[in-house]
DNA sequence: AAGAACGTGAGC
DNA sequence: GCTCACGTTCTT
């Protein structure tokens, strides 16, 4: 049975017109593999599996004389722990948490009582965010200047950047503009590492699944111009403007981490 | 502000 | 080198 999704556009005209080159698939190929086995949704119900999460962003000295891994092996990470743990960049999640930490920024703060609730993500008790004293540094452009990783991390890790401020997705931001920018913006930073990043399409939202052009949208009739994929097969997630309002969103809060809580934002007073 | 056109990154 | 399609810029 296929779980392929084929939303019809506005009225869908689709399967007669796709044409060859439209793939039969949500994806290309290579976004099809991409990393990850689990869908979204696993994410999201999944139960997070007995990961010593804070062991991985703490590495044991044993650990830790690791230095950055060379670039012919991959960073190690907890068993069964599915590839999530790899940034799309490739760096390794806890590393970065890890970078995070040694440059003062992050704050992993142990939550009490566990709160086993975990919802997803257990923004549970919201706000509660009692400005914990964190390093009151205003890295933001210092961050922009040479974090080497893509900025899809960030709210993949549940970090968010608002104001100048990391703040756990869990706790609701204004933005990562600062930090996204370093992608897209190569002249935001000073030349970062050359060039801006395309992001790459969600394959979960219900267009990226779509499995055919419409044929009749605008960017359908004008691709050769347009370079445009169909409207209808739009990803949700690109169409948001990097850093824009809902962004952070993008992201369930922390399907990682479920019953995380010692995520916790570094407030600059 | 929305849509079109274009430049170009990225996969094959 | 070709194609697809994302991001940016231009036009309406």
């Amino acid at each position: 049975m296929s779980t392929a999704v084929d939303i019809a556009g506005p009225s869908s005209p689709d399967q007669a017109h796709s044409s060859a080159k439209i793939p039969n698939e949500p994806l290309r190929p290579s976004l099809k593999r991409s990393s990850h086995p689990y869908s979204l949704s696993h994410y999201i119900s999944t139960p997070s599996p007995a990961v010593d999460v804070k062991s991985l962003i703490q590495p044991s000295p044993a650990q830790e004389q690791r230095p950055a891994q060379p670039s012919n092996s991959k960073p190690r990470r907890a068993p069964s722990w599915p590839d999530m743990w790899e940034s799309p960049s490739g760096l390794h999640l806890a590393h970065a948490a890890e970078l995070l930490m040694r440059a003062g920024l992050l704050a992993l703060t142990p939550v009490k009582g566990g709160k086993g609730d975990g919802e997803t993500g257990g923004s549970g008790p919201e706000e509660e965010e009692e400005d914990s004293t964190g390093c009151s540094t205003d890295f933001q452009p210092f961050l922009g200047a040479w974090f080497p990783f893509s900025p899809a991390l960030f709210p993949l890790a549940g970090f968010q950047m608002g104001g100048g401020q990391w703040r756990s997705t869990a706790v609701g931001a204004e933005g990562i503009e600062g930090l996204v920018a370093e992608g897209y913006s190569p002249g935001s930073l000073g030349g970062g590492s050359g060039g801006r990043r395309k992001r790459k399409r969600c394959g979960e939202c219900v267009p990226c699944r779509r499995q055919t052009n419409c044929e009749q949208c605008s960017s359908c009739r004008n691709r050769k111009r347009g370079h445009q994929i169909c409207k209808y097969r739009k990803c949700e997630e690109l169409k948001r403007k990097p850093g824009g309002p809902g962004f952070e969103s993008r992201v369930p809060l922390l399907p990682f981490f479920p019953e995380i809580g010692w995520f916790k934002e570094v407030k600059t007073q």
